[in-house]
DNA sequence: CGTCAATAGTAGGATGTCCAACTATCTGGC
DNA sequence: GCCAGATAGTTGGACATCCTACTATTGACG
């Protein structure tokens, strides 16, 4: 019980400090993991399921967050070239910029790791791989 | 960043797991968690302020955590013995059964900790140790 | 080549979390 | 004693997440 009780308390820290950190780009932890999702891709746009299963989030959830991208000027919804169901999420230049400023941010903030040293956030990482290996999160 | 990305996943995947093996019992993993705090408690009696800290949730989350707890008939709000400004979450006689009842089956399935071993799970709790310490969440 | 199951995305509703603002009460310094 | 500031809890609003149900489109099998 105690990893699952540290779990849930490092994300609530983590993720605070990482929403603080974009709170002046007017950003979420949510919204640029999409944007920087989206930003990686060779033609900077990705159907929306794509990202649902990269984020590993319900599809609902890509559809709210696009909403609030997409309001924000930050991303464009445009057709898919072959598939008339699915939609593309296209970054848009003031997405790129946005997310380019809010990166260094994150940077800077260690992406929410604050003060702990390089070498334990790799031990991070290593143990709780094994979880997201039960779960096929990563193989 | 993949210590960041690491402790969202991982989050997710054990809280789902739980909020699963949570739901013949018609209760989430904040409520369980509230009601396991209250019942811990000597008098089987909080104040809702103590529980936001202890759980380091706010104030505004114990409210609607207790409130569905006590429709649910599992807790009782009473007033506090000397301070008129607090309230006293109480757990009845249902609340307890239903706890004990959700503690086995979360005992079953580990805490969403899976088929993950002992071992790595004593690491996990250790690594992240550091997150919270730099927090302040533990000393 | 036509029907029907599968897939992509969205709408509506529930839960949990936070913040800002509010009411009620307590407490400490004058 | 009294009044200002602190404290306890709630209310209303914002976001993110999920689930169920729905529409539109695709693709595969008879």
């Amino acid at each position: 019980m105690a990893a699952a009780t540290s779990i849930t308390r490092a994300h609530q820290i983590v993720l605070g400090r990482i929403n603080q950190a974009l709170l002046p780009f007017d950003l979420t932890f949510s919204r640029y993991e999409a944007l920087a999702l989206i930003s990686f891709s060779r033609s900077g746009a990705l159907p929306l399921g794509k990202m649902g299963e990269r984020l590993q989030v319900h599809p609902t959830s890509v559809t709210n967050t696009i909403d609030r991208l997409e309001a924000d000027g930050l991303v464009r919804r445009v057709a898919h070239p072959t598939d008339r169901r699915a939609t593309l999420a296209k970054i848009t230049a003031q997405g790129r910029l946005r997310l380019e400023k809010a990166t260094q941010s994150m940077v800077e903030i260690r992406f929410g790791l604050g003060e702990v040293p390089e070498e334990p956030t790799v031990q991070i990482a290593n143990t709780l791989a094994e979880v997201r290996r039960s779960a096929g999160d990563i193989s």
